[in-house]
DNA sequence: TACTATTTAATTTTT
DNA sequence: TTAAATAGTA
């Protein structure tokens, strides 16, 4: 056996990771420094040289990309397609235990998958039927409740109110959401983990068989397992099972979302006698570039401790550049890109990363100005445009008319006449008899509902019983294609005035062509349609299509995990922006905004510019703000401070480097703790200000009246 | 039902 | 500021 190909360009640690003994192993991989190889590597390792039948590997990831991009580089190793070799996405694979074990996990067999959206909805739907206050119950806190629950595996059965009657609220949501999933055969994201686990859980016999099967579990991005990822995992491992996980506690950005860095502590206690290797050396970035990284995660405490190097080259210093407001950031990042797209190099090198979506904006009305090729990452993909969802919605209804959240979302889609009246008499009817909209809508139309609503709605039905018979032995696409016209969607779009239709219409059509171009995993004992409606829920396609002129990119910190730039560009680097304001109270959330900061820094091969703005305009309001903590903690030694070719519209008097400038209100002779009176709130205590000039605001605490925001400027506070 | 005015809130996102 | 959701009007 000749395991040349397998081994070669490896440094040590990647070798000794790839060529472990058969036992548990933790891999703590820094950034860039061969993490994907290693996981290849190591499963080309286990076929090829161990002898491991490639049946007998999971190997696990988080995107559907990721997961491609496995199978294709094992493949390429390899040289030879892999069959039978789970490699997915922990969805996608506990999606596959689903289907094939419905019965088990009681569910219909033509349970379908909603996304986040479709969750809200139904949602939103449960909140409104129940006329409790909105704002209490607000839709996306009760989605954030039952998603966070689930996560943690927990039903709401498992679930305690504490003597609190708004969490005993939310718990009763909760439970009020799961019974119109289960009515309509529905299955959110995190349900699809929770339920594949619960059927291992509950089955002894499906277990074992899915432990003897795979003997081999390769883990990728460890560090944003959940809690319930983790105990799937766990589960699937038992006693015998191998794991080979590959993380990195100092990228875990994704907390807020449920994911756990502690499971790297708790692998080691769960698999005693797990060897750890650390990968420290790095492939990609310039030695200034990693020191700077490494300064700024080390004031992180809660750390394995890991410190990267190379044996490249120093490389250029960072360069800080502070720009006056915004506009001059986006004015200076521009004329850079401009520069090194005119030296000759690709645009597509060179990123442009910030920490929320808003501040792209400014960024591309430069980028518009200076007639430079962008693409922003982000947005809507495919499969979650409305005219796509609607489309779907249709098809979904073919397959299972208990689906409520389709029903709801065609039923006057295109209009036919279904008003807010007919719906309410649906929903109620639905609500009292414990049974589908599909149902309710039948028996309301024959009963209660005045002849022109009953009319309508049985069109509805009609149409839709039709529509069923109709593309019954049909091929995918034709079936497709009959629905978006039969439906009156491409009508209804057709009419819509502008280029928005227009392109909705493309859409639909571009659909059909999806519905050719798929082809179902044969070993699926799906039909076509439900494999593709599932595929389309657990794969929402591209975000923007036409990707492939040389485009500056521009993405968030969060997005950029995972890629790399020779050029990268760190903008809004300020306290309140990046550390954002929301995560800078709690030490957890401030450790886990430096790791994001550590994530953009890495993200850079060979240039780094960091900016930041002392003024700028958020939320329609002046602000000024400090450069971000993080940017003072990069050694000094590393970075040049770069000044303004020309000098912008800076004002002339020298600023005071240290403190910040004019606090805000500080002209109105407003501080904070400063006791005030008001005509109409009486006394009150300041707690907050923003802005300033004429749009400063304060934040006030009246002792009879709550707390409120006030423009100062008309409030005619009294100082006391 | 479609259009317009008003209110409200504003990280990060994959599946 | 601005986008989205809601409420009100033709």
């Amino acid at each position: 056996m000749d395991v040349t190909p397998i081994l070669e360009a490896l440094n040590d640690a990647q070798r000794q990771a790839v060529t472990a003994p058969a036992e548990p192993l933790l891999v703590i991989a820094g950034a860039g420094s061969g993490k994907t190889r290693v996981l290849v590597h190591r499963a080309a390792w286990l076929i090829d040289v161990e002898g491991i039948s490639p049946q007998s590997l999971l190997a696990v990831t988080f995107t559907n990309k990721a997961a491609a991009e496995m199978r294709h580089r094992i493949e390429a190793l390899l040289d030879i397609p892999v069959n039978h070799l789970w490699i997915g996405t922990f969805h996608g694979l506990a999606h596959r235990i689903l289907r094939r074990h419905w019965r088990e996990a009681g569910l219909p067999q033509s349970f379908q998958i909603i996304d986040a959206d479709d969750q809200l909805r139904i949602i939103k739907r449960l909140v409104k039927g129940l006329e409790i206050d909105d704002d209490k119950w607000a839709p996306r806190q009760v989605q954030y409740f039952i998603n966070a629950q689930k996560d943690e595996g927990l039903r709401p059965q498992h679930l305690d109110d504490e003597g609190d009657a708004d969490r005993q609220q939310f718990i009763s949501l909760y439970q009020g959401y799961q019974e119109i999933c289960d009515r309509g055969g529905l299955v959110d994201f995190a349900e699809l983990l929770l339920r594949a686990h619960e059927v291992w859980r509950d089955n002894a016999e499906l277990l074992q068989h899915y432990q003897r099967r795979f003997s081999h579990l390769l883990v990728d991005e460890f560090q944003d397992t959940n809690a319930i990822q983790y105990a799937w995992l766990r589960l699937l491992a038992g006693k015998e099972g191998i794991p080979f996980v590959v993380g990195d506690d100092d990228q875990s950005i994704y907390r807020w979302r449920g994911a756990r860095v502690e499971h790297i502590n708790q692998f080691q206690k769960d698999f005693p006698g797990a060897s750890v290797v650390k990968l420290e050396q790095n492939y990609r970035s310039t030695a200034t570039i990693l020191d700077a990284a490494n300064a700024v995660i080390n004031n992180n405490t809660s750390r394995m401790g890991k410190k990267l190097w190379t044996e490249g080259a120093e490389g250029e210093p960072i360069r800080v550049y502070s720009a006056y407001n915004e506009r001059d950031e986006a004015d200076f990042i521009v004329g850079r890109l401009r520069d090194w797209s005119d030296q000759g190099n690709a645009r597509a090198d060179a990123a442009v990363l910030y920490r929320s979506n808003a501040q792209s904006r400014v960024l591309e009305e430069s980028l518009i100005n200076a007639r430079l090729p962008y693409r922003v990452y982000g947005g809507l993909r495919f499969f979650e445009r409305a005219e796509i969802k609607d489309a779907l919605a249709y098809l979904r209804l073919i397959s299972n008319r208990d689906d409520d959240s389709s029903f709801e979302r065609i039923v006057n889609r295109p209009t036919r006449g279904i008003g807010a009246r007919t719906l309410e008499a649906m929903r109620s009817y639905a609500r009292a008899n414990s049974c589908s909209m599909w149902r309710a809508a039948g028996a309301v139309a024959s009963g209660e509902l005045a002849g022109r609503a009953a009319t309508a709605v049985v069109v509805f039905l009609n149409l839709i019983t039709t529509l069923a018979k109709d593309t019954e032995g049909l091929d995918l696409q034709e079936q497709v294609d009959h629905v978006i016209h039969a439906s009156g969607l491409i009508e209804f779009f057709k009419k819509e005035k502008g280029e928005r239709g227009e392109t909705r219409v493309e859409n639909l059509e571009e659909l059909v062509s999806a519905a050719r171009g798929f082809s179902p995993d044969p070993a699926e004992e799906m039909s076509p349609l439900d494999a593709f409606l599932s595929h389309a829920a657990l794969e929402a396609g591209e975000g923007q299509a036409d990707a492939w002129e040389d485009c500056v990119q521009l993405m968030t910190m969060h997005s950029a995990k995972g890629l790399e730039f020779p050029l990268v560009f760190l903008c809004g680097m300020e306290d309140g922006l990046f550390p954002h304001q929301r995560s800078v109270a709690d030490p957890q959330g401030l450790e886990e905004e430096r790791r994001l900061c550590y994530v953009g820094i890495t993200r850079a091969k060979d240039i780094l510019y960091i900016t930041h703005a002392e003024q700028r305009r958020l939320h329609g309001m002046d602000n000024f703000a400090q450069a971000s903590r993080f940017i003072s903690e990069i050694p000094a030694e590393l970075v040049e401070e770069v000044r303004p070719r020309v000098q912008v519209s800076r004002p002339l008097s020298p600023r005071p480097r240290t403190a910040g400038h004019v606090a805000p209100g500080a002209e109105m002779g407003v501080r904070l703790g400063q006791r005030v009176r008001h005509g109409k709130f009486g006394d009150g205590v300041i707690l907050n200000c923003e802005g300033q000039g004429a749009h400063a605001r304060v934040e006030v605490n009246f002792e009879n009246a709550g707390t409120k925001w006030l423009v100062l400027s008309y409030a005619n506070l009294n100082l006391m």
